[in-house]
DNA sequence: CAGAAATTTGACCAGTTGGAAAAAATGTTA
DNA sequence: TAACATTTTTTCCAACTGGTCAAATTTCTG
């Protein structure tokens, strides 16, 4: 006689946050799986922003967060569901800072504030900024929509903003797109190249003081360029 | 009785062109091997420049460069190989327009062109720069060494001229490392973020009009930067 | 052309990887 | 605390990976 087996309801595995629309009602988290979940996402985080998705291992996440692979693969079904979790909620704080420049404001110190939040944010969360590297450089598979989408309409849209600015006279006429993208590069590449920045610095200038350094030297940059007074 | 076997010789694989010290007198290359090796080379930049060491396989490498896997074996005994050489042959590509800036020429239009020639690079090597980046954004485990020796000191040379310019009155006081940073991010942004500016820009401007148009933009940057004339 | 050298192929292997299944352990709640 | 739901562990697997090896094939050279 073989053993008998009860009932066994579906295992139950909790999806992860991001519940696209077929989610029903479904039951609220418990207290355990924020927890999990957040220390996964965060292991994550680290593991990714450093090999990108293809070179980063479950393993390595779930070592990293201190639990197993299987039990990891209970809160996030698929490698790619936490990878994906993570790039959307990066893009959000990613694009906070140009989401806020305003129409109202002076122009040039609302680009000056631009860059500083920019820069803040290299520093401050600089696996997000590589995170995020990693994704576009290796031809964005996995968020090309929000970038021709999402994006692209708040860059046109602030481009516009921008354009008001130059023909008004505040401003000098130049491309705001090239502008924007040349505020993203500059700031962001003290996070994504951030080991090629420590080693030509050296030893010396390696510390935090970096930041504030680029920060005066960008400000002055694109306020007057290299041109020296007359 | 066991079938004889003959002589066999050393398989006499040919070794990479990277040759370390101990090489000593190795038969010269036949035709064969230098077509071979520079179409693994150029398939092997095509797929790590766009997944990054760990996430490229020697099987897409292979078949991209039309052979099968132990045939590429044949010529580049480790994966490592073929990614090292590529890393050697492009660091001296990338930093030739820096080697090229003249402390005897006027400081302008030698940062002028500079940041032209950079730009161009990241128009006709996209790879090369992708390749790069992927290793940087991800610790440069494999060229720290040559970030922090090389390229340090050829960026301390470099910065010495432009501090002298400036203290001459030719060129606005900023701080020299940080500059290179930025000319060195904002041109290579149009390489390793193509997607991305392809996304934003949108059908229309995505043609090779992208590159002239950012050259412009640029050059008045750092020549002027944005405050209007007064 | 014969023999030697160089090149290519096919079979194979051990380690790693993403992921599934079921049982065991732990928590939660009536 | 009993019944149930949730969480964790153990075991396993098939696909993929980097790389080896010997044999078969092709190319070169005298």
């Amino acid at each position: 006689m073989p053993p008998i087996k009860v009932k066994m309801l579906d295992p139950k595995r909790p999806r992860g946050r991001s519940g696209k629309s077929g989610e029903g009602r479904a039951r609220p988290q418990t207290r355990i799986q924020k927890e999990k979940q957040d220390l996964i996402l965060e292991a994550a985080l680290d593991v990714f922003s450093l090999h990108g998705f293809r070179g980063a291992t479950i393993d390595q996440i779930a070592e990293s967060a201190g639990m197993s692979k299987p039990n990891l693969l209970y809160y996030f079904r698929r490698k790619e569901d936490i990878y994906k979790q993570l790039i959307a909620g990066m893009l959000d704080v990613w694009l906070a800072p140009l989401r806020h420049m305003n129409s109202d404001g002076d122009p040039l110190p609302e680009i000056r504030s631009y860059i500083r939040r920019k820069l803040e944010m290299s520093r401050d969360f600089p696996r997000q900024s590589r995170l995020f590297a990693n994704e576009v450089l290796q031809g964005a598979p996995r968020v090309v929509d929000m970038l021709e989408g999402d994006l692209k309409a708040l860059v046109d849209e602030k481009a516009k903003i921008i354009t008001g600015w130059m023909e008004q006279g505040k401003l000098r006429r130049a491309d705001p797109y090239h502008l924007i993208f040349a505020i993203w590069a500059t700031t962001q590449h003290y996070a994504d190249f951030d080991v090629q920045v420590r080693a030509v610095l050296g030893e010396g200038r390696g510390g935090e003081s970096r930041f504030a350094e680029a920060a005066t030297f960008l400000e002055e940059l694109f306020l007057h360029g290299l041109k020296p007074d007359a």
